[in-house]
DNA sequence: CGTTTTTGACCGGCGC
DNA sequence: GCGCCGGTCAAAAACG
């Protein structure tokens, strides 16, 4: 049987012939090292988050305007058309703003009114088949204040607002897909001028969504954002990015706490005490 | 007991 | 003007 010697991965060399205080010291430095890598990683890390969330508002401005100049030409289309445009479905795929034509006829009929709200945006949620349940959870806490059925759509509609309302003026409404019932449509209103109010894996799960949602409003059911249920559960991300994040997250956490470091020192320096210790017993 | 959800009533816009 | 329809209000009920 060979020694069990805990693999640390910083790259002990206990055989070395230096003494214990020496050694100290030099794990205190690649500490130390480890400590201002880490931190320069967080540092790079969080600038890049910025980058991101700078390009992706530039992207959804550009979005913005590009289907308000398609929908001047749609309206002046539509005003032509008017007699004969039940042949219209799907022919836009853009949903950012509901200016799009989709196989609503809702928006057919009165195309005006979503073209007006230039922050709207629909998300597409996979739920199970057996659920009745219109909560889509997206890391921010809603407040439903009334339900409606629609003519066009046998399942109810439910309205919900931002918990943070009157401050935070957005509104979401949710409704089955009348294709596929297993899908809940969510057509959300406005932007929320606060962070998400749920930490931990809500947090993460809305973090990693927000890449699909917030820039790409899906329209086709083939671009679905997955999720099995109201649970954390996230299909068409790769597990394997969540259990990184966490690591990052808790390496992160546990290296910048100038606790952890100092025990984690400490018992290192005492192992190696040990160690030539119990060689010097030899 | 405070907060959230439910649900019927009400309101305003739109088409006829 | 009237009726339809989507969206909102608000009182009651439910919940923790």
């Amino acid at each position: 049987m060979e020694s069990t010697c805990v693999d640390t991965s910083l790259n002990l060399n206990i055989n070395h012939p230096s003494t214990a205080t020496y050694k100290d010291e030099i794990m205190v430095e690649e500490l130390h090292r480890l400590n201002c890598e880490n931190k320069w990683l967080s540092e790079t890390l969080s600038n890049m988050c910025e980058n991101y969330e700078a390009m992706q508002k530039q992207l959804n401005q550009l979005m913005n305007q590009n289907c308000e100049t398609q929908t001047h030409e749609e309206s002046r289309k539509r005003k032509a058309e008017s007699e004969n445009c039940n042949n219209m479905f799907g022919t836009i795929n853009v949903i950012n703003n509901e200016c799009s034509t989709t196989d609503e006829e809702s928006l057919i009929k009165r195309p005006c009114r979503e073209i007006s709200s230039p922050k709207a945006y629909k998300v597409l949620v996979k739920t199970e088949a057996s659920s009745n349940s219109l909560y889509v959870m997206d890391g921010y806490q809603w407040r439903k204040y009334g339900q409606k059925v629609t003519r066009d759509n046998p399942s109810p509609r439910a309205y919900f607002r931002c918990s943070n309302a009157p401050s935070c003026p957005v509104k979401k409404k949710v409704q089955k897909s009348l294709e596929d019932p297993t899908i809940l449509v969510a057509t959300y209103e406005g932007e929320h001028n606060h962070g998400h109010e749920k930490a931990e894996i809500s947090m993460i799960s809305s973090q990693i969504e927000e890449s699909f949602i917030g820039s790409v409003h899906v329209t086709s059911p083939k671009q679905i954002i997955q999720r099995t249920s109201p649970s954390m559960k996230i299909d068409n991300v790769p597990k394997s990015s969540i259990q990184q994040f966490l690591v990052q997250q808790m390496a992160t956490s546990l290296t910048n706490d100038p606790n952890f470091t100092a025990a984690l020192a400490s018992a290192i320096s005492g192992r190696i005490l040990d160690h030539t210790s119990n060689k010097a017993n030899w």
